[in-house]
DNA sequence: AATGAGCGT
């Protein structure tokens, strides 16, 4: 037998050759949030109270032998099976309540999220049983749980899917907004942590951000063409300190849907003249955030442009100075810089650069003067690697370096 | 205020 398995002596229920049961007359259980220290004793202990047990395994790291904080409990009938959901649901073990469930080896329900149930502002007294037999009423439950601390404490919220949507509608609609020991519930359909960080926040605000105002339009101007969206609680046209218009300006809507319909209805108008940018006005931190984006990006844009279109120069003649570089290099196309090194006196370093608008220049100029004497010595002239790219290049050698120098 | 984790012999 398996190392960790206890096997219980009764007749083992032969399953070959019959089609998956159903969840309800599943004789396996799936228990998890179990403690690592649970042991297959300590459930045997547990489970057998309710029915004959025919197997249970605790799951372990195959190599650490750890305990993956869940077992396996097999009973001889799917109503055994269920009488333990039942009765022995949330048991704590080693002071951690379990979680029972029919073991569904699929695991497309549950990573679905289908049928599942978020519910806040719950009672720090409303434990996993308590929730359980709250939303029971509903339909089937296929998991429950409160969340809770590292102590156990609840933090006040949790979670209940069930086996059909329609019970899982039903728990909100009847449950959202009502009294639980006394604090009104939020009972809402469960949505995925990423999910909600992809919908914006966006889509709730009070402020919004016109620009392109003509120059003499005012805050009253501002109040009168928004405030048929909603009531405003203020509006601003910024200004410069010899009172000029900025031509841009805030209006604040006590009401996100108001402010909402005046961005949707007002952007991109034509109002005196001017065409109005009308939208959701940032935070400052968001708009720096976002010029910085765009200015990265532009950056980017650049060296991609102008990847391939420079070109260094080294074993330069001393005599070379950035006009004598350009003479020579302007035949091959358009120069856009060009440069000669020097150290700080002023002495040229032997090397240089010279940029051309297109890549095409730049091999062209490659082909035709690497090599090519130049004054007293011939000229080394390659495409320029751009920093980071000679610096990992470097990096490789330093790397090769220090390994040829470790002893056998 | 808060939107998990979870399936073997």
């Amino acid at each position: 037998m398996a190392q960790g398995q206890v096997q219980i002596p009764q007749q083992i229920a032969h399953q070959t050759g019959v089609a998956v049961p159903t969840q309800f007359n599943s004789t396996s259980l799936y228990v998890g949030d179990l403690d690592v220290n649970v042991s297959e004793a300590q459930l045997y202990e547990i489970f057998s109270q309710i029915a004959p047990v025919v197997s249970i395994r605790v799951c372990r790291d195959l190599i650490s032998k750890r305990s993956l904080g869940y077992a396996y409990v097999n009973y001889n009938s799917g109503q055994e099976a269920n009488r333990a959901i039942e009765l022995l649901n949330y048991t704590p073990i080693n002071g951690k309540p379990i979680r029972i469930m029919f073991s569904q080896r699929d695991p497309s329900l549950r990573k679905s999220g289908a049928a599942n149930i978020f519910i806040k502002n719950l009672d720090k007294n409303i434990d996993n049983k308590a929730l359980s037999d709250t939303f029971s009423v509903f339909g089937t439950i296929l998991s429950c749980k409160v969340a809770t601390d590292s102590s156990g404490q609840s933090k006040g919220y949790g979670y209940v899917q069930f086996d059909q949507d329609e019970s899982a509608q039903n728990a909100i609609n009847q449950v959202n907004g009502m009294l639980l020991n006394d604090k009104q519930v939020y009972v809402g359909p469960f949505v995925r942590r990423q999910e909600r960080d992809n919908v914006p926040a966006a889509s709730k605000f009070n402020n919004v951000f016109v620009k392109n105002l003509s120059e003499t339009t005012t805050e009253d101007d501002l109040r009168q063409v928004f405030g048929s969206f909603g009531s405003i609680s203020s509006a601003v046209v910024m200004r410069d300190p010899d009172g000029k218009s900025k031509c841009f300006g805030f209006v604040n809507f006590e009401h996100t849907d108001d402010a909402a319909k005046a961005v949707e209805s007002l952007n991109g108008r034509k109002i005196d003249e001017k065409e109005w940018y009308v939208g959701r006005a940032q935070k400052k931190s968001e708009r720096e955030a976002e010029l910085r984006a765009k200015f990265e990006q532009d950056r980017k844009d650049k060296i991609e442009k102008y990847q391939g279109a420079n070109l260094y120069l080294k074993n330069l003649d001393d005599t070379f100075d950035d006009e004598k570089l350009k003479e020579l290099f302007q035949a091959f196309g358009n120069i856009t810089s060009c440069k000669v090194m020097r150290d700080p006196q002023g002495q040229s370093r032997g090397s240089g650069f010279v940029a051309y608008s297109a890549p095409e220049e730049a091999s062209r100029a490659v082909a035709e003067m690497n090599g090519r004497m130049v004054g007293s010595k011939p000229l080394y002239v390659a495409l320029a690697q751009r920093k980071e790219e000679r610096r990992a290049r470097l990096q490789v050698f330093q790397n090769f370096l220090l390994i040829c120098k470790k002893p056998a």
